[in-house]
DNA sequence: AGTGCGATTGACT
DNA sequence: GTCAATCGCACTA
C-alpha cells in the first residue's frame, strides 16, 4: 500500500482503526486488563510496525511502586493527562519504558506495556532490534520500544489517534487473561497487577509468573 | 553540585 | 542461575 492508499479517508494505517477515548475503562486496573489483544502500531520512515500486546502492568493511584506516587514532576507529567497518552521514560540509562496514561485529567496513573506480540513489519523490527528470533523481538518493555523504535519524543501523545504511535482495536478476541505480582519492582510487590495473555510465547518474565 | 537509584537488558558461569 | 553497564532524574545541601 502506497503513501497516498494510506492516508485516503476510511482507511487506516497498518489496517488499525485507533482505538476511541471513550471505549478506554476509566480505571488503572480495567485499562491494564482491557488492553490485552489490543494493537500497538507505529508509523516509521519505513512503514507500519505493529503489534498485540500479550502483557501490561497496572501503576495504580496511590501505588507506592508508581512514578507518580511523589507527585509531579518534569518527567512524570504525562502520567496525569487524560487516560490514553504515552508516558515515556529511560529506565537504567538504556531501555525506554511505555506506558499508557490511565485516570482522568490531574490523576496520575498508568499502565506499562510489558510485551508484544510482532504483527507488522517484522523485518524492521530486526533491523531495529539487531536481531532476527521472533520470540524476543518485543518479549520485555524495553524490548518492544526498541523494536518500534519509540523514545521520549513520543512523550505525552495521544495514542487515541491516527499518527506517529497509536492504540489499535484487536484483530481477534483474546484467550484466557492470566494475573500475576508485577516484576522487577521492590515495594508493593505483592499486589496482582500485572495480566498477561495466558499460553502467549511472547511473555517476558518468569515461567512461574505466566502459569 | 553531588549522590543514589532504578517499572531492564545482554553477556556470561 | 548471576552480574554489571548506563544515565536521566529526583533529592539533598
Amino acid at each position: 500500500m502506497g503513501r497516498a492508499d494510506a492516508l485516503k479517508p476510511g482507511r487506516h494505517k497498518g489496517g488499525h482503526p485507533p482505538l476511541s477515548r471513550a471505549e478506554l475503562p476509566v480505571d488503572t486496573v480495567s485499562l491494564a486488563r482491557f488492553l490485552i489483544g489490543k494493537i500497538v502500531a507505529r508509523e516509521t520512515a519505513e512503514g507500519v510496525v505493529s503489534g498485540r500486546i500479550v502483557e501490561t502492568e497496572a501503576y495504580v493511584v496511590g501505588d507506592a511502586a508508581g512514578h507518580a506516587y511523589r507527585g509531579m514532576t518534569p518527567r512524570n507529567r504525562s502520567l496525569f493527562l487524560e487516560r490514553g497518552h504515552a508516558y515515556i521514560y529511560l529506565a537504567y540509562g538504556s531501555s525506554y519504558m511505555l506506558n499508557v496514561s490511565s485516570e482522568m485529567p490531574g490523576i496520575g496513573a498508568g499502565v506499562l506495556i510489558r510485551a508484544l506480540e510482532p504483527l507488522e513489519g517484522i523485518p524492521i523490527m530486526q533491523r531495529n532490534r539487531g536481531i532476527e528470533r521472533l520470540r524476543d523481538l518485543a518479549r520485555g518493555p524495553g524490548r518492544l520500544t526498541a523494536a518500534l523504535r519509540v523514545d521520549r519524543r513520543l512523550d505525552g501523545l495521544d495514542l487515541c489517534r491516527e499518527g506517529s504511535l497509536w492504540l489499535g482495536r484487536r484483530d481477534h478476541e483474546p484467550g484466557e487473561i492470566g494475573q500475576s505480582i508485577r516484576i522487577g519492582i521492590a515495594r508493593d510487590a505483592n499486589r496482582l497487577l500485572r495480566f498477561y495473555l495466558r499460553g502467549s510465547r511472547f511473555l517476558s518474565g518468569l515461567r512461574s509468573l505466566n502459569e
